[in-house]
DNA sequence: GAGTAGATCGGCT
DNA sequence: GCCGATCTACTCG
């Protein structure tokens, strides 16, 4: 397998500052070798979640449970769980251990392996990733990849360095999905690369 | 087009 | 037993 998507460094997802790493995650890669194909996405959106004060988090208010224990960990893991009972969602856990913060992926654009991808979406469309569950299905993620290192080229999932997104170049919104949380709906936790048409469909008429 | 219901299941109240 | 960090298909117009 090719070298050329280079492991982000772990060190630099263990800051408490997770709205700063949810920008900073915007344009790296997510690398997936399931199924011994290649498929490569470049993130263009993410959302972040805290779970210390925010209603919206699993682990809100530090609450550890059986599933919500890795994002407890050190940061550099996945979170992976399943939604609606259909949909898998990738979060990217960070902070230090015992600070439950992550962040989730919500859209990528193809970069490599668009063949395999599209196969694992039924789908003729091109934009395979413009959402969660779609992301997760066109790079083969299911619950058994939670808990995995994804800092380093021997993970079935990886994060790879790519050149920063500029902060000019980034759009920032109110959160997708989650009216439930009350005040913390309408917390601007939302970033995505501006006049990226990769990025999900913004159900928020507000953004 | 826009709006809505149905799918489907694990985690927690 | 209820409901979700979603997506698709189907309706109506």
């Amino acid at each position: 397998m090719s070298n050329i998507y280079l492991p982000i460094d772990i060190q630099s997802l263990q800051s408490e500052d997770v709205l700063s790493l949810a920008k900073l995650l915007l344009g790296k890669f997510i690398v997936s070798k399931i199924d011994d194909a290649l498929c490569v996405l470049k993130i263009v959106e993410t959302e972040a979640y805290r779970g210390a004060d925010d209603k919206a988090s699993h682990a809100y208010p530090n609450k550890m449970t059986p599933r919500t224990k890795t994002m407890f960990l050190s940061g550099g893991v996945s979170y992976i769980y399943l939604c609606y009972g259909i949909h898998n969602m990738f979060n990217v856990v960070v902070g230090p251990t015992g600070i439950a913060n992550a962040i989730l992926i919500r859209a990528a654009e193809p970069v490599d392996g668009v063949l395999e991808m599209k196969e694992r979406r039924q789908s003729k469309e091109v934009n395979v990733a413009n959402g969660p569950g779609k992301l997760c299905q066109a790079l083969g993620i299911t619950r058994d990849h939670n808990n995995m290192n994804i800092c380093t080229p021997s993970s079935l999932i990886y994060l790879a360095e790519n050149k920063k997104i500029s902060n000019e170049d980034i759009e920032i919104g109110p959160r997708v999905g989650i009216a439930y949380a009350e005040e913390c709906a309408m917390w601007p936790w939302r970033f995505r690369i501006k006049d990226n048409k990769y990025t999900s469909k913004p159900k928020n008429p507000s953004y």
